[in-house]
Parts: structure tokens; sequence; C-alpha cells
RNA sequence: GCCGGAGUGGCGAAAUGGUAUACGCAAUCGACUCAAAAUCGAUCGUCGCAAGACAUGAGAGUUCAAGUCUCUCCUCCGGCACCA
């Protein structure tokens, strides 16, 4: 072994990125090459380059990717692990407004800086796979997706009001905002009514709501068997709840045979009422076996996971099934119940024989699998994503169902419809309100005695929600002078402006009652009569809401007192059956409305896509064809936004008009001048990494299914709502238009958490704590910097950067790198090979097995901290070999890949390390003989020993009493309870 | 207000219901050194001389055993929000 130098982590990384380059190492294989290889996509949002670069924040999320992108790759998959550029947009067109260049000048100069940024990080980019959205090669197919998105029908011309940033001076789509406020420049928006582009997004809004919650395992089959679906006979649906019942003492399972029909089956209980399934399921086990002591542990699947007919009473059910499980916690029973007795045989089986096979419920193999594995235990969801960035997506989508309203405005022809999503308490409505920006507001007044002074009114309201942020304001509001007639028979109900009241949400239009918040603060402050119809059950409460004292919303408990037909019934008990009435006595109708808007498509400004569409002298709109895509964006000199609506692509006249021949008749027809938005171009570019280079198409079919879903999506949060949104969207798009093979796009998604600065802020220029990874990795190396963001915490956890903490990193790589001086020579192998302690071998092999599940699941810190724990231990000997040393490094090469592929070589292997395979471990020696057991008295640690894992309970137990500090403690006492977890603890109750 | 997540040493944090504080940083002591840095060895939750007692946001419960499970509450972070 040469002698040890010290590590010199700048000409190490540098000679190894140059090798791989040259070597093209990381090279992603064409499916038709990989042969039996399986497929790896692992995928980073990628950036957007920015004028100031990377800090050392930025890189979190692609060291992460790498980690896993090399482990993969060890292990033997074809990996894709791509890198592009996200440049079209606002950022990069006012920076290049500010350094007086052209953004296409400023974005090649970015985009450089980025690349050499990532490179000298050592990253396992396959860089012949990059894309850039502001590339006519890569847009053309943005274009593309737009032409079919127009022929569909799914892309419009609109002419509403929408936001409007003043200082950007373009249209905004809703998912731009933030808190009424444009989020680029922080200006609050205005409403603006333009003509646009819009997309609707809305029409997928189910199906991405859906697919959130979709797991993707497949349905069991129905039990037709057992149970033969009978011709003509009702199918009726319930709700039922299965117990899983094991003891874990005896390692066997509850089950009941049905001597009648011979059936072995879970306890199986049909849900009542407001029963959860945990508490059906546990009464069923008492009810049919006597069993009381029964511990809940999991819910083995949700509701309407299991579906299968079972003839009943002449019916054919459908059972939605739950799976509860439970754990036997004593063999206390009471009675069973009457009537179930004798029926049944309650029966204990082994682990062996509760298979699916032998049982009725075909579900059991979904159940038995969760049982082994926790992990699984709500089923493998469709979307592997954190529950947060899921619930932010159902809250942008605001899916709100309830019923829709149709009146007639009394002396007029005008109908109006109201939407209600909490309409139990219908009855209760006694006056109406209208947004002030509703369209129909002007057609509703006309002829009121003081028609100007209401629109006057109207106009001030407007002016205060948009100057107010569109924060918590007073309720203030008009009354129209118009009535409408309650079609529910609430009688002529006042109609009333009111600023809480919001045009773009419902209908614009509210039906209001005692019974919400705002409308009983609004009719209490303009004196418009109210009227109770739902109370509390409790007593005194109920007065206070019958004198109007205090305002009663709970629709949940609250008791309903009209109509009649649900008098004395719970408002929520009764939803169902009220709707049914509303639809049956033709009163209302069913409506879903959403929170998200259509995507406002267009922007006014000039850098970004083309929209592929031309306008006629008639008034047409022509879509560009196919083959003549790309519509290239103009190179121009004064590209500033013109703000009058209007993008600075209508002044190119040479541009814009486009002379053609319509019936052997010249005409000009006029290109579209709008641009589309910074989010087009990432809402596909996953799909182009797969097949970069192809001309024909966006990606080619077979290549596309090979790559699938991305098996590996890293970001920030901050997407949540915006990108990702809009990426499912088009995904889901393609997916119909049968481009993609899949339903969703990104299978798994991981957030990174913020690195923020030393002094707990963010990184920020304006703040001047920016940490550069430049300036780290000169003066620690990538190595560490790379090992340092992955041990820091958990990865998705925001963070603060500690530079003095690194240093301990920086010793790990150092101690690595200086136990190659340990490493037994080839020839002194030969004489006589150095074997690791049983301790340190188990240890080896338990810190395999952690280490490549951790980054499996992407516990990068727990990862190092297995490693360092074994550095520790090796250490320790004299001599080790080079055996055990490879394994360490190859361990270590997805986090440190520079310093571990020159040790690899130094110590005489062949071929790259992150070629090489990825180590396995034995399961045989992840227990290690002997073990230390702890001993409990009373629940208290009283003393431990040591003795051989195949020892005997009787002898361990015997062993634990003997001990000197134990003896003390339980001498003179009587034993109660002795508890034996093996190769753990023992655990003596005394009296 | 609704929904989601989290609260453990001086700090970053770890822990399939089974020895709480692994691993790392900092700190203290020691070795090496003229000295310092680096490195190596040791100590390091609180109280206590010790035996031991008490400690995972607070309080209760289940259990032989709770950071982990159940209930109530507090605080912080994130999403949505006059959304009918």
């Amino acid at each position: 072994m040469k002698k040890n130098t010290s590590y010199d982590h700048i000409a190490i990384e540098k000679k190894w990125q140059k090798e791989w380059s040259k070597k093209k190492t990381y090279k992603t294989l064409d499916p038709k090459k990989a042969g039996k290889k399986p497929k790896y996509y692992v995928l980073d949002m990628f950036p957007y380059p920015s004028g100031e670069g990377l800090h050392v924040g930025h890189p979190k999320g692609y060291i992460a990717t790498d980690v896993v992108s090399r482990m993969k790759r060890m292990q033997g998959h074809n990996v894709l692990h791509p890198m592009g550029f996200d440049a079209f947009g606002l950022p990069a067109e006012q920076y290049a407004i500010k350094m007086k260049t052209n953004p296409a000048v400023a974005v090649g100069k970015n985009v450089a800086r980025y690349k050499k940024q990532l490179e000298i990080l050592g990253l396992d980019y396959d860089w012949s796979r990059e894309v850039n959205t502001t590339d006519p090669k890569y847009y053309k197919w943005t274009q593309w997706i737009f032409l079919k998105l127009l022929e569909r029908g799914l892309a419009y011309e609109s002419y509403e009001p929408i936001n409007w940033c003043p200082t950007c001076k373009t249209g905004l789509a809703n998912e731009d905002l933030e808190d009424g406020k444009c989020e680029r420049c922080g200006t609050p928006v205005e409403k603006k009514p333009m003509r646009q582009w819009v997309l609707k997004i809305t029409e997928y809004a189910d199906r991405m709501l859906e697919d959130l919650d979709a797991t993707d395992y497949v349905m069991p089959k129905l039990i037709d068997k057992v149970n033969p679906h009978q011709k003509g006979a009702p199918i009726v649906k319930r709700q039922v709840a299965h117990a899983i019942v094991f003891d874990p003492q005896h390692k066997k399972y509850l089950i009941i045979r049905n001597k009648k029909f011979n059936w072995d089956t879970v306890v199986i209980g049909g849900i009542e009422g407001n029963e959860s399934p945990v508490e059906t399921a546990q009464r069923e086990v008492r009810e049919e076996t006597g069993y009381v002591d029964i511990e809940f542990k999991r819910i083995l699947g949700g509701q309407t996971e299991a579906q299968y007919y079972t003839k009943h009473k002449g019916e054919n059910r459908i059972a939605y099934a739950t799976a509860v499980y439970f754990e036997l916690k004593s063999d206390k029973r009471v009675s069973i119940a009457e009537g179930e007795d004798g029926q049944n045989e309650i029966l204990w089986i082994d682990e062996k024989d509760f298979v699916p096979g032998k049982m009725v419920n075909s579900e059991l193999e979904i159940w038995l699998e969760r049982i082994k594995d926790p992990a699984k235990g709500w089923g493998t969801p469709l979307l592997n994503w954190p529950q947060s960035i899921k619930e932010a997506q159902r809250n942008w989508i605001g899916r709100s169902e309830g019923m829709l309203f149709t009146s007639p405005v009394k002396d007029s022809d005008i109908k109006i419809k109201t939407f209600s999503a909490h309409f139990e308490a219908f009855k209760a409505d006694t006056f109406v309100v209208i947004a002030p920006d509703h369209p129909l507001l002007k057609e509703l007044i006309k002829g009121a005695k003081n028609e100007n002074e209401i629109i006057q009114f109207a106009e001030q309201l407007i002016a205060e929600r948009s100057a107010s942020g569109y924060e918590y304001r007073e309720p203030k509001g008009i009354f129209t002078g118009k009535y409408t007639i309650d079609p529910v028979g609430n009688g002529e109900l006042p109609i009333w402006i009111a600023n809480y009241a919001l045009a773009d949400y419902g209908t614009g239009i509210v039906k209001c009652s005692a019974h919400d918040e705002r409308d009983f603060a609004f009719a209490k402050k303009y004196q418009i009569p109210l009227k109770v119809v739902l109370l509390p059950e409790d007593k005194e409460l109920a007065e206070k809401v019958k004198k109007l004292e205090v305002c009663y919303v709970d629709m949940k408990n609250g008791i309903l007192h009209e109509p009649k037909e649900f008098h004395g019934k719970k408002a929520h008990s009764v939803r169902s059956e009220i709707i049914s009435y509303l639809i049956d006595n033709n009163l209302a109708e069913k409506k879903t409305t959403y929170r998200l808007k259509d995507w406002v498509f267009s922007r006014q400004r000039y850098w970004g896509e083309p929209i592929p569409v031309y306008h006629t002298p008639d008034g047409r709109v022509v879509p560009v064809p196919e083959k003549e895509l790309p519509v290239v964006l103009p190179m121009v000199k004064s590209y500033e936004p013109t703000g009058t609506g209007e993008s600075p692509l209508a002044a190119i006249e040479k541009w814009v008009n486009v002379p053609m021949k319509v019936n052997g008749k010249k005409e000009i027809w006029k290109r579209e001048t709008n641009t589309m938005p910074q989010w087009a171009g990432s809402s596909w570019y996953y799909l182009r990494y797969m097949d970069p280079k192809n001309t024909k198409k966006l990606v080619d079919p077979k290549i596309e299914q090979y790559w699938n879903q991305t098996d590996l999506y890293v970001g920030g949060a901050e997407h949540a709502t915006r990108h990702l949104i809009y990426a499912r969207f088009w995904h889901k798009f393609l997916y119909d238009l049968g481009v993609v093979s899949t339903k969703e796009p990104f299978m798994k998604l991981q957030s990174v958490g913020l690195i923020m600065a030393e002094d707990g802020r963010k990184m920020s220029k304006r703040w001047g704590n920016v940490v550069n990874p430049d300036d780290i990795i000169a003066t620690y190396g990538a190595d560490t910097m790379r090992v340092y963001e992955m041990f820091m915490g958990p990865f998705n956890q925001a963070i603060a950067w500690n530079t003095q903490s690194m240093v301990g990193s920086r010793r790990f790589i150092e101690r690595i790198w200086n136990l190659q001086n340990k490493v037994q020579s080839t020839a002194e192998a030969k004489k006589h090979s150095v074997v690791l302690p049983e301790d340190a071998e188990t240890l080896l092999h338990q810190t395999i097995k952690k280490v490549t599940e951790d980054i499996e699941s992407m516990g990068f810190n727990t990862a190092i901290s297995a490693m360092m724990i074994l550095l520790n231990r090796i250490e320790k000997e004299e001599k080790i070999s080079r055996e055990v040393f490879a394994i360490l490094i190859q361990l270590l090469a997805p986090f440190a890949p520079h310093v571990t592929e020159e040790l690899w070589k130094a110590s005489g292997n062949k071929g790259s390390i992150h070629l090489a395979p990825w180590p396995t471990f034995d399961t045989k020696k992840l227990q290690s003989e002997t073990v230390t057991i702890s001993i409990q008295v009373n629940g208290k640690i009283r003393g431990s020993i040591t003795c051989n894992r195949t020892d005997s309970k009787e002898a361990i137990l015997q062993a634990a009493k003997g001990e000197a500090n134990v003896s003390k403690w339980i001498e003179g006492k009587h034993i109660t309870k002795e508890i034996y977890v093996p190769g753990k603890l023992v655990s003596i109750v005394v009296d």
C-alpha cells in the first residue's frame, strides 16, 4: 500500500471530474442498449438561471438525487439523471433589461455559469441530454402542446377581468399571486378586463384531486364463487369493517368458521350509524367471539378499497371494506352475543395457514402484506408525495359540493342562480347578496330610482377591496331595491350588494341566513330580518341562538327545526336526504364549485414562447400549422413591456404581419403577440429528457414507455401549487392524447428543506448573508460540502448553514483517507489475511443494510452517521483487509465521489468505483452471537447480562435474576410476571 | 377559522412500544509541542459524595415497559381563507 499522502481535495476533484467526463462514466443508455437493466429515472426540479449564481443552499436537492442515482447505478440500474434550464419569463427578462443586453444573451451567460458551478460539485448528470426551454428546438413542442390544447377546446380566448400587475405590466394567473400581490414584485394586482388566452385547467380539477388519493394496487377480485351475483336482485352498497386479530404471543390469527357453509373468514361487520370502522371491528369481535382485550394497531386500508359482492337476504351487496388490525392483549372473554353462538366456530390459526387461498376474504393478501410492512399500511398511493404538498393542492383546487338554486327576480325577467355548500338550513334564508363587481348587477338595478347611487357605492366597495389587499373587512353593502322569489318557499327575499360576496366564486350571488357568520353580521348591521332553523342541543345556547344573540353555524351537530320533514334531525345526518328532497321537489340541482380558476396563459411580455396562432382580418383565430412550428421568437432591440396590454412583439410589424393567400385573394394575417408564461416550458420538460433530440415527436412512445414516470422527483415545496399543478394538468392532457402512458408524471416526490443563512434568515444578497459554494469547495472540497449538506439534518427540513459544523464532515473524510494506511497489501494478504472480529463484522453488515435502506428512503443524515459509527469501530483495528476497506468506500462513494474514486484506485481496484457493484449484506451476519440483555425490575433498568442469542428463555431469566444488582431489587419479593423480549430485555414485575 | 407538520442536551439531531440523548459540532481536561494549530485519548442531560431520583412542550390514560399508542391542552412552522 502506498504511503499516506495528505488529502489534496483540489487535485483529486479536478482529476476525476475530467476523467469521468472523458470516459462518459455516467452515460445513460438508450432503451435498446440497456438490455435487462432495470431503469431508474431520478429528476431534479431544473433551475432558473438567475444572474446571481448558486448559493450553498441550491445544490442540496441536486446532491441528494446524485447520491440516489449513484447508488442505483451501482445496483445495476440504467439511470436517467438529467439536468437542464428553465429560462423564459420575467426574471430573465428583467435581468436582461438591467444589464442592457438581450435576454437570450444574458440567459446564455447565466446557463454557462450555472453549469460550471454544478460541474465542480461532481454531479453525475449526462449533459448530452441537457434541455433548455428557450431553445426553439425545445419550445417547438411547448407550442405543439398548446395547439393540441386549442384543438381540444382546452385553450380559449377570454375577455374576463384578470389579475394585472402594473409594475410587471402583464396579466397574471392566480398561481402567480401571493396574498393578492404580484409574487415577483409585491405590487398589489388590479382587476383588468382584457383579451387573454386561458387554459381550461378546471376541466381536470376532479381528476387531479382524485389521483392525489388514488392507490395503485389492484382491486381485490369479486368473490362471486362463494356469493354468486343474483340476477334481478337489487344492488345495495354497504360500508363494512374487517377485523384482523393477531395473537403475538402464539403467533396466531383469529378466524371464524361458519359451520353451515364451511367458510373461514376474519370477523366482518357492517358499520352502523356514526361508528368508525375501528369501533365496528372491535364491537363485532366482542359480539362474535367474546374477545375484549384487543389493542387497535392500525387501519390496513382506506375505505372503499375492497369491493365485493355478497348475496344477502335477496340483495346483491357491494361491500366497501376497511380492514382493521388488532393485537390480542389477553385471553379475557365475555359471553358471545345471542344468535351468534353456535353458528360459528372460533379458531386461532397459525400464520402459515392464514392465507387468502383458505379464506373467503380475497383482500387478505394485501392486508397481510401491510401487516408485515407497516410502510404499506395505507396502501401504495399512486402519488408517493409528502402529505403537506398533497394537502396544499387539495386546498388550492378547493372542491366544494353544494346545491344550485335558481330564482326569478320580482318584476323582472332576470333569473338569478345561487350556490350553497351549507344548504342544510335552507329554510333560514331571508336575504340575498350579490358581489359588487358581478356582471349581472347593472342589468339587475336598471331603472331603480337610486341607480347611480348604487353603482357608485358598488364601485367604492370594489376599490376598497383592492386597496385592502383582500383582507378581512367590516361588512358593507347597499340594498338594490329588488327582491327575488325564493324557490324553496321563503317568500320574497331582498337583494343586497355586499362587499364579502365574490364575483368569481360559485355564481357570485348567495342566499343568506342567520346560520352564517358573515351573513349574520351583515344582517345585524343593516337590520335585515333573520330566521333561525338550526339549534344546538345545549338548551342555554339554543335560547341565545333563538334570540339572535349568537350566530350558530354547526351543520354537523346542529338540530334542524325546518322543514318539518327533517324536524329534530341532526343536519349532518340528513344531508343526503335533503339533497334528494331538493332535487325531487325540483327546488335545486347539484353543483360542484372549485376555488381553482382557469389558467391565464398569456403574458404581455417579450421573453416567452410565442403563442402559435394567427388572427385573420375577419377576426378568426387560426392555429399555426404544425409543420410551421416552431414560431421563433424574433430578436429585437427593444423588448421592454409597453404597459398598454399589448406585448412588445406587436411593434415588430415584419414579424406580426404575415401575407396570406386566401381563395386567391391577398390577406394580411397577424400573429398572436402575447407570449406564454414562465410555467409553460417546465410543465413537460421531464418528458423531453427521455428523448431530447427527437425532431419528429415530443417523445418517442417506445422510449416514453421505457422510462415511464419519474421514479423520484426532488425540489422545493414552494412549487406545490404552481409548477406541480400545471405539470400534472399537462401530463393528464398528454395522457388523454396518447402521448404518455401514465396518469401522473411524478411517482415519488421529495421536498428539499431550505438551507438558511447562519443568521437564520433566508440567504439573500439583500441581507449580505450568502455563502458561495465556490469558496466552500475551494477551502474544504466538494466531497466535504456534499457530505455536510447530507449530514446536516433530515433532508426535507429547513436548517441553518454552519460552516464551523462542516469541519466534522471534513474530519470524517480525512479519517477515511488515513485509514488506507491500515489496509493490507496484496502481498501481506497472501501470507496472512486479516479478519474482522465478530462484532465489527456484524456492524459492517448492519451498516451496509442501513446505508442502503437510508439512501432509498432519503434518510441521508442517518446513513452518514451509520458510516461514522462503522469507521469509529474499524479504526480500532491494527490492520484491515482490502475487501473491508473497499466496502467502506463504496458505501461512501455516492456521497463523496471524488475521494472514494481516488482511494479505490490507490488500493488497487480496477475500473471506476461508481460502476462497481453495490455492496450486499449477509442476513446471517446481521446479528452477533452474544447479546447484551438489559433487565428491568418494575419497569426500571437495574442491570444487564451478556449471553448467547440462542440461550433458552429459562436460562436467561435465571441469569437475569442472579445478576448482582437485580437480585438486590427482587430479594424477598414475590415475582408476579416475567417477560423476555428475545435478544433485548428481561422485565420482571414484583409486588 | 379549516387543514397539514413539528416540539428531545449548549447547538444540528438519533431512537420497528423494549438500555432516551446514537452520530456530529461546541465546551472542559489530558497527551504531543518552546508555543499554537492539527491530531490522538478522556469527560460531557439535571440534582446528588454515593446509592439513587428526576428528565423527550403541559396534563391525564393504556402497558411489565411510552419520545413512540389514546384523549385534552399549549407553542411554533407551513397551506387555504369574508370561497357561501
